[in-house]
DNA sequence: TATGTTATAATGTACAAACATAATATTAAT
DNA sequence: ATTAATATTATGTTTGTACATTATAACATA
């Protein structure tokens, strides 16, 4: 084993676990779909009781990072990412809390026209240039999403800043850009070639198509993105209320 | 002690313990933040283990409807996050708001024994059975969603109903059931044999599957409800704010 | 009165032990 | 070869017990 825990830290055992387990999943095999070790043995190794284990286990199931069956075990969830309608974020962030290492593909930055309706949603002219953000996201060899997002011009980007970063951060850092409101339509597309040829998924296959508005604290439009996921790579979660 | 648990109910403990506590919240006292009864006295009034109860009761923290201090105690959970009143609507009333007049085919209506997944979310046991309501909709001859519901036996569903007409409405009038929370996770699957059938489309085609559960103002489960979308007949819309 | 000390009441952490249940793998029977 | 019975293995449920920690209340002291 790798990772250990300390019985003397003032961190609590079921609190070490639990930062221990986000390590492990983070590991490729258990990305790849293997169980994790088993409870009972599991606890044996750390030398912590099972039921401290399970705390931790418990945790991260509800967060839905792990799925446990009986007889089955434990694995790292499949359908990765899930986005709640409340405090929302950027990819990145929820790909990290999941504990999934997210690396960009064909990263590309260019300055374009915008479309009519790109222009329309920035209430500028189409001879207005503003920054396009190409990029394919995923884990190495195995992409699960395409995003285009169109920046307006009022956000100052140049196109030379590290879009490695958490994009909200950088907003936030940089820019000053504090992006507030999201507005976002969901469907299901089958994917045309463009997008399976980024996807290296077969034409016609499923795509959760995502289009997101962005807007400042002023509702001033900032951000205009669109997403391709691959099916079941992502699980949208509303919850409302009458 | 206004309610109790079942020691002879297949319905682990802990969960009986989480709705009573879920009922518990929902009175007024609590609401103005009264301090819920204390573990160790509420377990012994409840004759569980003090870890079982507080296996139901972590699970509401992590759901934020709790918060809890040492020594202060327990109570509901104020400034509740209003969740951005996304009213949501029923799928003949989201139609009928853009104008699409909407034909029911292939209405059926069932006893069904219920799978592990809705036996569980609606607290009952497996070999009770529950009123299974199928249906696709559309317009005449292009069918674009295939729904399935099933209805918790409390809600007092017959079968002999009126389905046609807008099903909240006619939970709200006729059985005096008011749904007033939602929890969606909406992705995109390829349609297998039996919904290419019911959508008149090829298998493997896109969908927008969605999967909703819905409350009563009690936080009762009322009605587990399966949708199979053709793509790009729902778009599916979120407003959110950080 | 103001302040420091101590008791107390609540949650927090942790363990060990037993039995239940479900899904899979193995074996036996047809 | 298929089906049925059985064993196995991992998670699921539940209890009882013990001690730690922390915020408040009660008390005592200056």
């Amino acid at each position: 084993m790798r990772y250990s825990i300390d019985h003397k830290s003032p961190v609590p055992l079921h609190a070490q676990a639990e930062t221990l387990l986000r390590k492990l999943i983070a590991e490729e095999d258990y990305q790849n779909g293997k169980n994790l070790p088993n409870e009972v043995e599991l606890a044996k190794k750390l030398a912590i009781s099972r039921t401290t284990l399970r705390q931790a286990i418990n945790k991260l199931v509800f967060e839905g990072l792990l799925v446990r069956k009986k007889r089955a075990g434990t694995k790292v969830a499949q359908a990765a990412v899930s986005s709640k309608s409340n405090n929302w974020l950027s990819f990145s962030q929820e790909m990290k809390l999941r504990g999934i290492p997210i690396k960009n593909f064909e990263l590309q930055v260019s300055q374009v026209f915008p479309s009519e309706e790109v222009a329309r949603f920035f209430e500028i002219k189409t001879d207005r240039q503003v920054l396009k953000l190409e990029r394919v996201r995923g884990k190495p060899n195995e992409p699960f999403v395409y995003f285009v997002s169109y920046f307006h011009p009022r956000v100052g980007l140049t196109g030379e800043e590290d879009f490695k970063k958490p994009l909200y951060e950088l907003l936030e850092n940089e820019h000053s850009v504090i992006a507030t409101l999201s507005k976002e339509e969901i469907s299901a597309k089958a994917a045309d070639l463009f997008i399976a040829d980024k996807l290296k998924i077969a034409v016609g296959s499923p795509v959760l198509f995502r289009k997101r508005y962005v807007f400042d604290h002023g509702e001033r439009p900032i951000e205009y993105n669109l997403g391709y996921y691959k099916a079941d790579s992502f699980i949208y979660t509303v919850e409302s209320t009458r």
